[in-house]
DNA sequence: TGAGTTAGAATGGCACCACCCGTC
DNA sequence: GACGGGTGGTGCCATTCTAACTCA
């Protein structure tokens, strides 16, 4: 299985998307090799993967050097691809993945994009919401109507914002790997995601 | 005056904190014309322009067309900057704003930077702490330790997260034009950044 | 039935406890009228029911002039009861409820007191621990240990600090009348206590 | 000097209080001889002393049969003085001090007691707050606020509820005696009282 | 015995929501 | 009567501190 994410705003959580979806494959019972290629310009991954260092159950590389030897591979892309590279991206994965925060910024950004995009299939891309304010998901929900109002299919779960992502960042290790209830209510959030990957796309 | 605001990383607030430094100047007695070239790719300070109409109160032009006959410019750049373009954003401004979050990656990304461009004079830049948790000054305090520690001049005043910053780009105005304290209290923060900046820039 | 509570030692919760046995019977259903009388000096229970108003479920009056209607009643005794009048104190009610802390002189106030009262029978007092640190109950274990050993009954369940039983206090209401989940994890405490009671005294 | 302890409600840390403030004053340089008058019923300091034996700096007399030759007199009195006792223990000692919880009863007992007694000299008495919730909690503070409002004298300092008095209490020492941080944090708390005692009061 | 770890409680702040009140 | 603004109440997250346990 091969996901790429990739965002058309920064700071939405990318990385820290890309991290944690290749960390609950690789914690897949039978996964097999997982790698995770960072295409990003600032090297986000592999910074937090050089600071963990085996603490982390994949393995990092730089995205323009990837092993051939994965069973499933998460590509981080550098940040605003245009168009036809986003088209690229997808048609060369399983799945695309699009963090989207609910600011209207990044929301516009991500609407405007994919609804120019009419070339990319619905089954191979789904957009995630993170960065939703933690307490009632009004502002979270909104967004997805306003996605799913335009025909953009949008998981299911949603990332909340946390600062255990921040502490787990500077660790460099996946959040499950901290201590404490709030780290295992992280790790859920992405725990749903990567079901409902698993579920879908499981098989390729 | 010139100002240039630019950043390392995406999603640090740099168009709010464009939009809300331009605000400030333009609210200041005898300030004269204000003028916002927008160079950000995604357009953003333009759609947050379009949106709020003359409710904001200096102009939002392209970057590639600022006109001559304004009194103060502040210049939204792109995101991720090559170092020589930063230098040369800093030597052609009175004072280059670099908004930056206390979240690992951002802050790393800033700090490697700057540590780099040695040949950036110090009484031209200045970093501000955006997006900083509301509740304990904590993070916030800790990011400020780290960049005066390695000698890159900051704000003393920071920007809090908060959502009505959301509120204010949907609509299209600046905070202040929102009812209700914590539109003021939003306010405030960046009241206390133009400040900083008058008393040291404001004859420019 | 008749329960009466009274201490060796002032600050153990015994008007509290009093407060909130007394709630426990009156919300079972067909519990019928119930009374507290308080025979403290400070008239505690008193002062705590004029603040709550009609928000308590049963009625507190003056020790001295408890009304005959009642279907159980509770006596909120003076602090530091003389040997005699204990006994006559157990002797008519179904039960003296003897509220301790695990604290070395509040402990040492009952020890004392109940090993030299062997007039008194062992069906008809118990000892509840009050103000037991919450954390670990290794304080309140040892306690009741000591208890035990010395042939004392005790309750099995404890009621732990919290300080939203200050809250109620000032409130005038029992804590089961506060928001929050501490509120019913408080109450619980009194629960359990209150079922203790009524499993092996309720038919009185 | 002679210092006499009150409470009006039990539980409220008279006996410690006494303990600690006659440990402070015989831990002078050059105090003479010390002298505790346990005239409290349940003779809980001369329990504490003879556990203790001559690891306690003082003496702990019978309050009926305190000797003459002391420098220093310190007073722990029965609970619930009436209102002449009160007064008249007032008058014969430099300093009457009264320990009081932040909890409503006890606050109330003190406040409605003190308001009443408008012959008590505002410099013969001070109310000190004790068990009061660690640094972070504000119930201090604002019980202390009400005091001063009422124009009652209140020490600066306040002693914080900690588990490690009951075991200065088990072991029959004052809490300095104990090891590790936490006693003498402990110690501190009443240190510091005995410093506004000394500042204002040594010379008597 | 001392330092690091863990768990639980209490506090404070923000976001959301429901109600109230004043105005048109 | 409808609408908008303001206010109070609720829920939840982040933080901090204490107490007990563990390990060296």
């Amino acid at each position: 299985m091969i996901i790429t994410v990739a965002s058309f705003k920064g700071g939405v959580g990318k990385t820290t998307t890309a991290i944690h979806i290749a960390a609950f494959i690789a914690k897949r019972r039978g996964a097999g090799r997982v790698v995770l290629g960072d295409g990003d310009l600032n090297r986000s991954a592999l910074s937090w993967y050089e600071r963990g260092g085996d603490r982390i159950p994949f393995v990092v590389t730089d995205g323009d050097a990837v092993p051939d030897n994965y069973q499933h591979l998460i590509i981080d892309t550098p940040a605003r691809p245009k168009d036809d590279e986003l088209i690229a991206l997808a048609m060369n994965s399983d799945l695309l993945i699009i963090p989207t925060t609910p600011a209207p910024f990044s929301l516009e950004a991500t609407l405007a994009t994919l609804s120019r995009l009419t070339a990319l299939p619905e089954d191979r891309y789904r957009v995630l919401l993170t960065r939703v304010p933690p307490r009632n998901s009004k502002r979270g929900d909104r967004a997805r109507d306003v996605l799913l109002n335009s025909g953009i299919p949008v998981f299911n779960g949603a990332i909340q914002t946390r600062t255990i992502f921040e502490d787990a960042e500077l660790e460099g290790v996946p959040v499950y790997a901290l201590k404490g209830t709030v780290a295992q209510d992280a790790w859920s959030d992405y725990e749903a995601i990567g079901r409902e990957i698993w579920k879908e796309w499981g098989k390729s």
